[in-house]
Formats: C-alpha cells, structure tokens, sequence
RNA sequence: GCGAAUGUGGCGAAAUUGGUAUACGCGCUGGAUUUAGGUUCCAGUGGGGCGACCCGUGAGAGUUCGAGUCUCUCCAUUCGCACCA
C-alpha cells in the first residue's frame, strides 16, 4: 500500500537500515568483472560535517551509484584523515587530549555521512592516526632513507619569540604570531626531507598522459614544478677572497639565470640575507649586520615574500663579468631568497621588472641591451621583455636546490624540442644591442653564443632547472605520525629496525604550548639499534600531507598486517574517479602522485599514476550580513537570523535582524566560514527535509566544478520537485497495474512523451557517465516531470507510457535521490532494490521524428521556422525557407548572395 | 608579486563541436482553491517600442555568413603559493 505523501524520514530509515543488512555496497575483489574504484577525498574529523562535504561525497556517491548500476563492480571507501592541528588547538582550548577529541568527532561525522545514505563500503575505514596505518607510513620512511630518498638538511621555520614555538603559515597574521603578537623570525633548524625533485622530470611527463584530469590543475602542476632552460653563470670574486673566507666552491659567484642573452646588461648581482657572502661582507659591518638581521623578520610564506618592498644594501664586494671583465657590485636584497638555489641573481635592470624598480630605488645603472624588433625601442624594463615566470623560474636559483636537482645533459632529441620551444616564442620580438660581438644577435643565437663562451671559459654552461623544491616534512608538533629516526652519538641517524615498528605515538597526554613528546623521557630514551648504546629518539611528527599521500591504496587491504599493501591493491588501483576540492589541485594531488611512484618503485604498486580521472569541486558560498561598530569592528550574522526584503520585481531592497528588526547591511557571497558566520548547517537541512533533498539540491544548483550557491528557497524548491514526482508516482499507482506497452498503435502525444523520455535518457547518461554535470540531469529529468504532468491519458496505452516514462525518471533520478527512488521503484512494481537495478537502454526507435524544426535566418538574424523531413535534401529546405513569408519580407527582393545551411539545425540566407 | 580560474535576467544557472541566448529552478506579479496563513494548481515574467522591430552574455577591439563560445587588450572577483587541511 503506497503512502499518499511523501515523508522523507520513513523513507530513508528504511532505505538505510536495508542498505545496512544487506551489505549491498560491500566490495569485493572479483577479477571477473570491471572494478570502479570511486573516492572522495577523506575529511578531516573537526567536529561536524559542513556543506563542502556533503557536495563532495554527494558527488562521488552520485557517480558510485551511476556505475553500479552500469554493472561495474564498485568501492567507495571512507575514512579519516585523523592527524593535524587543530585537535592541538581544541585540546589546549577544551582541555582534552587530541586522540579522544579526535574519535569522538568521527563518531559523531561517521553517523552523519551514514544519515546522508552513501553508498559506501564501511568495512574498509581507517584512521591515519591509528597505529595500524601510520606503521606503514613509518616503514616506508625507513625504506626510503636508506635508498637516499630522505635526507636531512637545515630549513627556515617562522619562529615565534615569545611563546618559543614553530609556527604554521596560518597562525602568522601581518608578520606576527596568531596568540603572541611577537613579530615572527625566521629560524634554520634541521628537518627532513623528500627528495620529490628526483621525480620531478617523471611528475610533469605524465601530466601529458592523464586526459582524465582538467586541463587547469595539469597547467597549475607544471607552473608548480617549473621547468626552465637557461645558463649557469660564473662571476669571479674580485679581489679574490682572503683565504678561510670561501664556502666550499672556489672564488666564484654562481648564479642562474634562464636569460643568458642579456648578460652584457648585467649591472651588479644580488644574494640572499642568508648567503655566505653577505654573511662574510657583514663582519665588522654593524649597518650591513644590521640589515641583514632586519631581514629575518617575517615569516617564510612566498606570497608574504614577494609582496613586501624591495630594499638591499651594498657588500662593498665585488665581482668579474665573465664576459667584459668589468667589476660588478654586490648587493644584498631581501628579494632574492636563500631557500632557492645558490641565493644569488644577476641583475639586469633594464630588461627585468624587479631589478629595475630595485636599480632605480637604489640608483643602480641600467643598460638596455635588446631591442623590440616589431616596435622599436624599448624604453625601460616595463615594455614587455620579461619572460612572467618570476624569479622562482625566471633568474633566481641556482646550481641545484639544495640536493638532487642537478641539471641534465640536453642530449635527446626531446630536450632538443623543448630547448626550441623555449626560444622560439621571443625571437620574432627582440635582437641584442649595446651588447659587443653579440649585438644583431637573435634571442636563440646569442643565447647559444654566450652559453658557448661562458662554457670556453669555465664560467659558466647550459642547464635546465626545476622551480619545485624538496617536501621537508618534519613538523615540532604532537599530533602527527613519529618520524621513525634514533640519534645515537656513535652511530648517528639510525632509522627504526622494521621489527620495532611502528613508534607509538602515546595518546594520553597534556597539551600546553609545546609537543609533550619532546617533554617525556618515556617517548623519547631508547637504546641505539645499531650498537646498542643510550640514543634519543626524534621528537618531531610528520607533516600531515604524508598520511593523505598514500591513503587511497590502504582502501584496497586497509586490514593488511603483513605489509603496507598486498595483492588487492593491484586489482583496485588506480583510483577511478577521484573528487576533492579544487584547493587541492597542486600540493595534496601532487604529494599523493609522488608518493604512488616511490610506491611503485619499492614495488607496492604496479601502475604508474593514482588518480585516472579527477573531479575537482568548487566551494560553498552563502550571503554575509554585517554591523560595524563605531570602532571600525565587524560583526556577522548568520543568514538564518535575517530576514532579507524585496522589492516588487525581487531585487533586494535590504535586511533586517530578525532579533531586533533593526537593519543590517549585506556583504558580499563568500565561502562558507566561521569567521563570516555564513555556514549552514547541513544537519538541521537534514533533519526538517530529508538527506535527498539535501543531495538533490546540492547537485542542481551548479555543477560541481564551479562554487555552490547556498539559497533556502532553493532547497525548498528542490523539496517542491520530490513531492510533486511522488505525487505522479502516486497517481499513476493508485490507478492499479499498467498494461504492457503496444507500440504499433500509439498516437501522437504518446510517441510524443516517448520520444522525451527517451531523450532525456540519452542526455541524462551522458551527463553522468561523460560530462559529470548532475544539474542539467536534474533539469532534463524536472522537464519530463512537466511533460508527464500535462500527459492526462488514461487509455491502455496511455498509462504503458506513463509507466514507462515514470521508471526511467524513477532509475535516472536514482544516483541523486537514493531513498526515494528506492521507494518509488517497489511501487512501480519491481522486487530489487533500484541501488542495483541494471541502468536502461534508449530505444532508437522512440527517437524518430516525421518533420523537424529548422531555423531560418537572413543575414545572421532569425526571421523564420520552417518544419521539413529530417532527410530533406539541400535544395528542398532553401526552396521552403525561401517561401517563407517572413524570410521573403526581409529579403526585399534582392537575390541571396550565399546560402549556409547546417543540417538539422538552420539555414542562414546572406544578401 | 606569481600561477590558475570565473564573469550571461532580480537570483542560482542552461546553451556539450562557432549555429534559435536565457532551458530548468528560485524570486516576483496576477488568478484559482482554502475560514486565515501555509500548501497545491493555472497564467505571466531580459530591456525598449503602439507596432513591424531594435538592443542585450564584465568593458573595448578583431576574425566570421554567423561569436556567450575563437583571438588581443583591459577591469572585477575567487582559489593556490610549499608548516591549515
């Protein structure tokens, strides 16, 4: 007996607590079937679900429940990615260890993801901060050390000087530590790292063979790494350094620049705060040593870095142009950055926007060296010379960051290729002047000419360079996974024997400023495992972005207790689909691709990449509304404790508190946040209309790459939508069972509704399978629901049809609206569970049509439709649309000059 | 600063390969049903014009028979920038 209304909650209670019993989304291994790894990127547990996770695992649900029923053999997996900051922060707020706080905010999520009826494979989750995952994450650090692939090395942190910690970019405001206020330093302390350089030529090759990833995030990635060709430079020191004042490389001061062609317009060089030249230049130099101290303030972000003014100070050093042999001086600026590289750049004012604001600040020459072919004189750095990739690509850097990013050979003839897509562009624009034997030289010829020479003089050579640098991933915090490292004083960085494996990281503990772990002689006294003495352990956690790096493969054995991944791992991977916000595009996807070829390269994995095709989700937004006090101070509100006015036409006239009924002013849409107060809370919107409410409007109101507007009476309408298809639902059963369809006999308004249905069908798949775009699914299937509504045929025929149209919406609308549709399905007369019903078939015999509509335009404009056989031939569609009354109007006699006529579609009449 | 994207009615958006701009939904207006509110249903809804028509996809130029879509310049907004996840 089929309920006359619909109630959301009975539905989906039932629905779920079926799914549950009978384990239908449970995976299993079956070789003899298409696998379809589908996954979502797993959340961090902060406390309750918010409206960006509720669009991203609705959209990998939607694809998983589509692909199920296609007949693929589908995991969707979920789980937690456990470790991080804010767990310290909520400890030290709440006074709660960080591993109690975390569990029960999983518990608390996992009840809520279960509420929203995903279709996931619970069986397989885990948690990043359990030992039985991260043991793995520690097994591999140690394989990957003794291969040389991690080493150790000294790196810039922001340091607070107050509270004595390591601070995250994040909790550095303006310069300034988030709970001190103390103007943040840089500080070198030693950290670990991984040598993702070594990949680096790998990581940006097969960006080429990933079709299914959106062309936006492979263009981020390869800008990321940063692959550029250009010329180690040599400046010999002069006068040549006293002796005891070298730094390991000889007298000279090498450089990188991707522009050797405009050498002759180098007027000094500049180093880093950092770089031992300056350092040696400062001694007995209180201003220099003074500057050079100036520029330790502020922390170490690049954005931050690369905003601030330009300022420098001489060293009262000098250096030889290898070229002319002219003494250049040496400055030290706060613009070049000693993390990069050699920390030294060559300077060439006129061609280069930054060295020119810096030459003509500090009344530094300038010598123009290139000459605009196409337009003639340049006059200064501005007019277009330079080359956008910044000075991370462009002339920063050096003889390899740090370790593993030496330059290569140039020998195949595929660096050939790229050597000359690298001159090419500029050729056509600029020739040398001013510049000796080089001046009349193109862009590629004195490239190569100065290359050559530098090279005969052992100044200098050819050489590509990465801008991607090496992950460090020590972190000085508690709450991550122990970097599985022994200090012994005889024996030195001894990594953890497997058979001691994994280091625990102790949960009870008490969290003030500072990791606990490095105050607790029970974690970190050990004996050496080499030679058995007194040794320490390391203190420091690994930076989270290792657990999310490798996650996606323990889905496929997360129960293997014999090694990090077994022989599951090969029938699931790679990962299908995978979605996650867009964010993500550079660090997470490029960490976890990394990590899938070290995998693979110990022979955990045997395929080459871990994503096939990438979704990338926009964000959720919503309206800000604001009062700002006299002193200048903002105060948000929530959109749900105003109340907005319209006027007639439905413009927003203003906002009122509903509190007081005071007005408040509208700010501008922004993402969802605590800080503007705009979240909604997708529990309550759960709660009072259903989670396939909540699933289906989050799938209309934009597709899933681009951002999500957030709006009330949307989702009301979206609620609107579900009653009235139950209600047609309804209509159609309590008429009692359709008879079987008779196609030879059906008129025109039947054929008519077929031909919709099995349209919309045909979009529909498309739009799953192809497009991803769930909003115009949604719109096609609300269309046929208007077309069934006004098709009030009560013959034999007509409700076959009826019957016909309604299951088709009922299995497309399925992936979106699981419990409905669940419902629905049964009373339209099937036994199975619609979550397995095999996805239908278009008849192409519905799809013909007797005439079709073609549009008629004169001179681009549209002046007519005409309806003709859809196999009318040329001549017989410009004979109708020619007598067309409308068309022969506009044309005012006068003979078509040219006819187009695109088939099927229109025919465009130029006079 | 550098890299990437986005910009279409009052609003969210559609137009998939250069071919009818605004599908679908929201809101709004009018009407029906209802004791009232809500619900539900029907009709209308880019701007201008009595009309034939004209204008219209952030701004400006260009290519084309034809441009929301392609090219160039500019503006605005958003995301990322290596220790937030």
């Amino acid at each position: 007996m089929m309920e006359e209304h619909y109630q959301p909650q009975a539905v989906e209670q039932e629905a779920q607590q079926s799914w549950e019993k009978t384990g239908v989304f449970r995976a299993a291994e079956d070789p003899s079937r298409d696998k379809f790894y589908c996954l979502s990127m797993f959340p961090y547990p902060s406390g309750r679900l918010h409206m960006g996770h509720v669009r991203n695992y609705t959209i990998g649900d939607v694809i998983s429940r589509y692909q199920r029923m296609r007949g693929k053999n589908v995991m969707q997996p979920m789980g937690w990615d456990a470790f991080g900051l804010p767990a310290e922060n909520a400890a030290m707020q709440n006074n709660v260890a960080p591993a109690a706080w975390t569990y029960a905010n999983a518990d608390y999520m996992r009840d809520q993801l279960k509420s929203l009826g995903l279709a996931i494979d619970w069986s397989r989750e885990l948690a990043t901060c359990k030992p039985e995952y991260y043991r793995w994450e520690q097994w591999l650090f140690t394989r990957l050390f003794e291969k040389g692939l991690i080493y150790k090395k000294t790196a810039p942190v922001n340091w607070d000087p107050v509270d004595h910690t390591v601070l995250a970019n994040e909790q550095v405001i303006d310069g300034r530590g988030w709970r001190s206020g103390a103007v943040v330093e840089k500080r070198d302390i030693p950290m670990y790292f991984m040598r993702i350089t070594a990949y680096a030529e790998e990581l940006l090759a097969e960006l080429d063979r990933l079709p299914g990833w959106p062309e936006q995030v492979k263009t981020m990635q390869r800008n990321w790494i940063g692959k550029s060709y250009g010329c180690e430079v040599h400046f010999p020191i002069a006068p040549p350094l006293p002796p005891g004042e070298g730094w390991g490389e000889g007298s000279v001061l090498k450089v990188y620049t991707t522009r050797p062609d405009t050498l002759m317009g180098a007027t000094y060089v500049a180093v880093a705060a950092e770089h031992p030249l300056a350092l040696a230049a400062a001694q007995g130099n209180p201003e220099l040593t003074a500057f050079i101290e100036e520029c330790k303030h502020g922390g170490t972000a690049e954005a931050d870095l690369a905003t601030m003014e330009k300022k420098g100070m001489p060293t009262g050093r000098f250096v030889i142009h290898p070229l002319n042999g002219e003494k250049l001086p040496v400055w030290v600026a706060n613009y070049v950055l000693w993390g990069y590289g050699e920390g030294a750049v060559m300077a060439v004012p006129a061609h280069d926007e930054r060295d020119f604001e810096f030459a003509n600040t500090y009344a530094l020459p300038v010598i123009q060296v290139l000459y605009r072919k196409t337009i003639g004189l340049a006059t200064d750095a501005s007019a277009g010379f330079h080359d956008g990739s910044g000075y991370g690509g462009g002339h920063a850097g050096g003889a390899g960051y740090g370790d593993g990013t030496g330059g290569s050979a140039l020998e195949t003839p595929f660096e050939q290729k790229h050597w000359q897509d690298w001159y090419a562009a500029k050729d056509d624009l600029m020739i040398l002047v001013s510049s000796g034997k080089y001046s009349g030289l193109t862009h590629s010829q004195a490239f190569d000419a100065i290359a050559a020479d530098l090279q005969a003089k052992n100044l200098g050579r050819k050489r590509t360079q990465f801008r991607l640098r090496d992950w460090g991933i020590s972190r000085q915090r508690y709450w991550g996974c122990p970097i599985p490292i022994i200090h012994c004083p005889t024996c030195g960085d001894v990594p953890v024997p497997e058979d001691q494996l994994p280091v625990v990281l102790p949960e009870d503990v008490k969290i003030d400023v500072g990791s606990p772990i490095k105050k607790m002689p029970s974690f970190y006294q050990t004996a050496c495992p080499l030679c058995g003495r007194a040794a320490e352990r390391e203190t420091d956690t690994m930076d989270t972005f290792v657990e999310s790096s490798w996650y996606y493969a323990r889905y496929a054995c997360p129960d293997s207790g014999d090694a990090m991944l077994d022989e599951r791992a090969r029938y699931w991977l790679p990962v299908d689909q995978y979605i996650g916000g867009i964010e993500h595009a550079i660090l997470h996807l490029l960490y976890a691709r990394f990590f899938h070829k070290l995998m693979r390269d110990v022979g955990l994995v045997h395929c080459d990449e871990p994503f096939t095709n990438l979704l990338t989700q926009g964000m959720v937004v919503a309206p800000t509304f604001l009062r700002e006090s006299a002193d200048g101070k903002k105060h948000y509100f929530n959109p749900a404790e105003v109340d907005v006015k319209l006027d007639e036409r439905g413009r927003p006239l203003g906002a009122t508190l509903k509190a007081d009924g005071r007005p408040v002013t509208i700010g501008g849409t922004e993402k969802m946040s605590k800080s503007k107060n705009n979240g909604v809370d997708p529990q309550s919107l759960i709660d009072q209309y259903g989670a396939d409410t909540a699933r289906l409007f989050t799938m209309f109101a934009s597709p899933p790459d681009q951002s999500l507007e957030w709006s009330d009476s949307g989702v009301e309408g979206a609620f609107r939508f579900l009653k009235r298809l139950w209600k047609q639902v309804y209509g159609h059963w309590a008429e009692g069972a359709a008879p079987a369809l008779d196609k030879t006999t059906l008129n025109d308004a039947q054929k008519n509704l077929r031909r919709q249905a099995h349209e919309t069908l045909r979009k529909v798949t498309d739009d799953y399978g192809r497009r991803l775009t769930f909003n115009t699914a949604i719109a096609a299937n609300m269309e046929l629901l208007n077309a069934l509504a006004k098709f009030d045929d009560t013959s034999a025929n007509g409700r076959a049809v009826r019957q016909e149209a309604l299951e088709l919406t009922v299995l497309m609308l399925a992936p979106i609206v699981p419990h409905l549709c669940r419902t629905l399905w049964r009373e339209l007369g099937h036994a199975e569970d619609v979550a397995v019903a095999k996805w239908p078939a278009v008849d192409e015999t519905a799809l013909v049509q007797d005439t079709i509509d073609l549009v008629v335009q004169v001179n681009g404009k549209l002046r007519g439709k005409i309806g003709i056989a859809p196999d009318a031939g040329r001549e017989s569609i410009e004979a109708a649309a020619l007598a067309d009354a409308n068309v022969q109007r506009h044309l005012e006699g006068q003979p078509p000059k040219k006819v187009i006529v695109v088939p099927g579609k229109l025919i465009n009449i130029v006079v």
